[in-house]
This record gives structure tokens, C-alpha cells and sequence, in this order.
DNA sequence: GAAGCACATGGACGCAATGTCCATTTATCA
DNA sequence: TGATAAATGGACATTGCGTCCATGTGCTTC
């Protein structure tokens, strides 16, 4: 809500940080309101009250500034640490789908505008990989635990978990029972056999 | 190549299927002369000596119609019938990731779409259904040779081998070592334990 | 303290691409 | 043979991304 009174101005021969804040936190706000329909840079530039040049000269193109938006409102991960590895993938899964769910799936246009801006393949490679190590994480603790095989790849499992998750993302099916969800994707690992706690399938 | 020599006329109060044959293959032509940039309608309209008016009158929107360019393309799966999961997995996943590379990554622009454009989410869905059956096949194959662990969940497992694959699509990683990828999708459900046939990580 | 400079900013514009409207053309039916 | 129904074509409206150039502001140098 850093809502200045008409017009922004420069502040001399360097970016103003003001701006940038402006246009991140109006980004956001029109997500809340208009939904991913209204996310066009005219509408953020507008209501921002900045000028599209503003916005170029911070991110150079539309997916890079959406991703941006993403990453600040992603601050908090939500993994979950329950005590078994297949509590914390259904709870971190539940906590990612809701904040999914919460923002109009800005991330599956960030993954949609990547197949056409190739400027935006580099950062969204390092966004996946911050992503990666911090599933690896929980597979470590599960590891300690005693949960997994021998010889489970961690980094194959964390991927995989990543890859369920765009996949439900892409296919709108956010909505599926979690429980179900990690059990499948991570049972298969697990040392000893578990009984499926969840319900219906798909 | 059912290039007309001027242009296309009415053939009466029906829809003409000549048009629609046109318009998909200058669209498979412009897809393979040119690449996912010249894939506008615009271009397939002009190409086609059709106007975007019949068209849309074919197909609801662009998506649309980009998957029915890709689903006469692919009429041959290119389902691999080896003898052992892994293999079969490694090879149908490698011709699959051919066909990706070979046509521009089409699909990864029709999942894009779809994020943004309503109408293909269903056509979409039952696209994707097909291709779960398809691999259930696969893998029905292996059940009855006795290579899956008791109580594997053949359509779990289906959907996490097309969720891998979408994955290194859209992540843009079609040169992966098939044999690696294939063994780290499957080997957690087999019976058996494997040695790792390929080479090197990503 | 004053003048020049470097660079961010704003507004307007170019361009490309999607989807729509209306007049025209064609075949069929009475 | 004339009227009707529907597809077709060309032009157009609209939207949205990215760029250009004049303007303004603070910093630097003499």
C-alpha cells in the first residue's frame, strides 16, 4: 500500500528504489483484486503510477518482473517438519498448493511466459534449484530418520516431488488430496511398507 | 501439401473440410519452415489462402487449434516394446523427447496456452488421459512379467512418468541421459533392485 | 557557488497478434 | 427460377508488449 500522491519523479542519475517497491507491491495488489487477468504491464505501470520505461529498466521483460512479484510474496517456504517424511511432503505440498491456489496461479504464467521469453529460463533455473535444495533438506531428515532405502537418490526424489507439483499446477488439479498425493509420490522410497492414509483418488 | 492454387471458396451452407485439412497443414509446414515464432494465425490463415474467420470457426481459439496441429502429428506414439520396464521406459521417453525437439517444443507452447485460455484446459485433459492409458500399457506389460513390486500403483505410476516428462520439457532439459532418467522415474516401484545403466547426471 | 553531465523518468508511439463484424458467395430447397 | 441458410473473406477493433525521445533531477567538477 506504498500509494504516492500523483506522480513519482527521478531522483537524479540512478534508479529509484521507490519504484521498484511501488511496482512490486501494486503487481500484487491488482493479483489480490483483478486476479491474473488484469497482470498486464500497462495495468501495473498505470496504477503504480510509474511510466513502462520504469518498469524495463528494472526487469527486462514481462516474465521476469512476474517472477519477481512471485519470489517476494514467496518469502515464507511453509515446509513442514511432522516427524515423517510423508507427513512433511503431504503438509509442505498443502501449504504450496494453498498459496497457489491463493494467487491465481501466477507461477503457472511465470512457467507459460518461460516457453516463449528465453530471458527468463536462467533465473527460473536457479529459482528450481533453491527449490531443489530446500526439498533435499527434508529428505535428509527422513534419511536420518532411518525412512528411506539404501541408496535412495535425494536429489531424484526432489525433483520428482518438484515435477508432481508443476504438473497438478498446469493441470489445474490443485485441489487433490494430499495425502494421496505425497503417498504416491513418495512411498515408492520409503524403506519399510505404509498403509495409505487419504481417502479418494482423482 | 493440398496447396490450392488461388483461393478457397464456399462450397455452400456447410463447412468446407478442405479448409480445415489446409489450414492443418500449412500450420505443420509453417511449424517446420519457420518454427514456433511464425505460428500465428495470422500466417497459417495467410498461408492457407484462409481467412481467420474459418478458422475459428474450426477451432475455438489458437490453443486450440495448435493441438489439433499437434495431435496430427504425432499419430504415431512411438511406444517401445523391449522386454524390461526400464528399457521400455528409456526408449519411449527418448523417441518422445525426439519428437519434442524435432517440432519446436509445440507442446510446451500448448500447455502455456492453456494456462491463459480456458477452453483447451478440457481438451487438454483428455488428451493427457490418453497418454496415461498409453503408458498404463506399458506398464501392464511389465506387471505381467513380474518386474513391479506387490501393490504398485500403475496409474500413479503412468502420471509420474508424463509428469517427468512435462517437466524436462518445460524446463527446457531434452538432452538428459534417457536411461538415467528413466531408471530414477521407475526403479523405486520395481521388485528387483537395478544397477544405473547410463552415464552421467544432469 | 555555478554550470555541465549522466541517467532515470514519463508519455507517446510502433508493432504484432488475437478475435470479431458484415457484406458476399455458394449450394440447396421449394 | 427465386429465396434461404450458412460458410467464407477482408477489414477492423482491441489489447498488450516493448521502445524512443524529450524532460527533469541530483551529482560532480571547476
Amino acid at each position: 500500500m506504498s500509494q504516492v500522491g500523483i506522480s513519482r519523479r527521478s531522483i537524479g542519475a540512478r534508479p529509484n528504489p521507490e519504484a521498484a517497491a511501488a511496482i512490486l507491491d501494486t503487481a500484487a495488489r491488482i493479483l489480490a483484486e483483478k486476479g491474473l487477468k488484469g497482470l498486464t504491464t500497462e495495468a501495473i505501470a498505470r496504477e503504480a503510477r510509474a511510466s513502462k520505461s520504469t518498469l524495463y529498466r528494472w526487469w527486462p521483460s514481462r516474465g521476469a518482473l512476474l517472477l519477481a512479484v512471485y519470489m517476494r510474496m514467496k518469502q515464507d517456504h511453509g515446509y513442514a517438519d511432522t516427524g515423517s517424511l510423508i507427513g512433511d511432503v503431504a503438509v509442505s505440498l498443502s501449504n504450496l498448493f494453498a498459496f497457489w491456489r491463493g494467487n491465481g496461479s501466477v507461477f503457472a504464467l511465470i512457467i507459460a511466459e518461460a516457453q516463449t521469453d528465453k530471458t527468463l529460463l536462467p533465473a527460473l533455473d536457479s529459482f528450481r534449484e533453491e527449490r531443489v535444495g530446500e526439498w533435499k533438506e527434508v529428505l535428509e531428515r527422513a534419511q536420518v530418520r532411518g525412512e528411506l532405502r539404501a541408496g535412495a537418490d535425494l536429489r531424484a526424489l526432489a525433483e520428482s516431488i518438484i515435477a508432481h507439483a508443476w504438473f497438478h499446477l498446469l493441470t489445474a488439479r490443485l485441489h487433490v488430496d494430499m495425502n494421496r498425493l505425497a503417498f504416491d509420490i513418495v512411498h515408492p522410497y520409503l524403506k519399510s511398507p505404509h498403509r495409505i492414509a487419504g481417502g479418494q483418488n482423482t
